[in-house]
DNA sequence: CAGGAATCTTTGACATTTCAAATATCTGCT
DNA sequence: AGCAGATATTTGAAATGTCAAAGATTCCTG
């Protein structure tokens, strides 16, 4: 009979036994990356079915979107956490479907600027309404006080990272 | 000087305003998913570096050690929550590195069943090893109880987002 | 103002990712 | 037996992802 039977057999059961055994550290890493991959799919799914796009294409544009005067490939790099390489193949790629436009400002031809066309702008506000609904409809279960001690919580996991990464010993 | 500027400048400014704007659920998401990506990645940079791994094989390796019998291709593809397709390609390249070994079991020719090496075995014993003292190190900063408390209530999201999949209507 | 260092983007080689279609094989039913 | 449908894996096309090296251009300093 089929049954639900998730995608999501887990991920959680890496390295150590079945679950108590390994530190708590891991068994948190474990479950913060086996729901964001959960959720990212998801995501991911419904975007391509409903509006043909891609999560990184609807992240690129996202930052786009907040910045009319459009942003340089290595700021789009930087802010979507995706390398330089891969931006320039999203863009031009977006760029071909009339979603995105490039440009050399005058001042710095090394530079380019990537900005949103009205297409793109029109499609954005689309998927970004769409967004938000998903995630408040896959959130429904959470006691919206628990939503946001996590956002906090979450943020001092961050911090802690980001402190402890390899090549940030500055200050 | 060069200057830390971490690689992380955002991601969390999607979709809203610099902050206030957005809806708890999405705010949550956004840190949610820019803290895995930072985690995620840093581990990347150490496995590649220490061990000349990927994160992929790392978890896919993690399955099969604590399966001593092995496990099929689509028991891996559930547990590491990677398509089928992909997990083709992963033991292939385990297989030729030879960390892994594919058998066909007598009973059914449709299977395959993926087994680590004893060299597959040597290996991601010492890459577990670091790997979560990894974890521990990126966490430093965070409270012990914070940590077991949010392991908690991330399997709420978790279980809120299961509930809520395309597909997963049943009951 | 020449030349080297720094900055920005692209390119190239690979690995991973997804989806859908194609292959194989097995199972159940008549 | 024989064939339709279920299972399991592979394949193929396209996008994304990383890193390192190459190209361009600008900046700085002697």
């Amino acid at each position: 009979m089929a049954e639900a039977e998730a995608i999501n057999v887990d991920l959680e059961i890496i390295v150590q036994g079945a679950q108590g055994r390994s530190k708590p550290e891991l068994r948190l890493w474990l479950r913060m990356l086996s729901t964001t991959k959960l959720i990212s799919q998801e995501i991911r799914r419904r975007l391509r079915a409903e509006f043909g796009a891609t999560l990184p294409q609807f992240d690129l544009m996202a930052q786009l979107y907040r910045e009319k005067d459009g942003l340089r490939l290595g700021e789009l790099s930087k802010r979507t956490m995706v390398t330089n390489g891969n931006v320039t193949g999203l863009v031009e790629r977006l760029e071909a479907d009339g979603y995105v436009q490039r440009v050399t400002p005058d001042g710095d031809r090394r530079v380019t600027v990537a900005t949103l066309t009205e297409a793109g702008m029109t499609l954005f506000a689309a998927m970004a309404t769409a967004h938000e609904a998903w995630l408040q409809d896959m959130m429904a279960d959470v006691d919206p006080r628990m939503t946001t001690a996590l956002w906090s919580e979450i943020g001092t996991i961050k911090s802690s990272a980001n402190n402890h990464l390899s090549g940030a010993a500055f200050e």
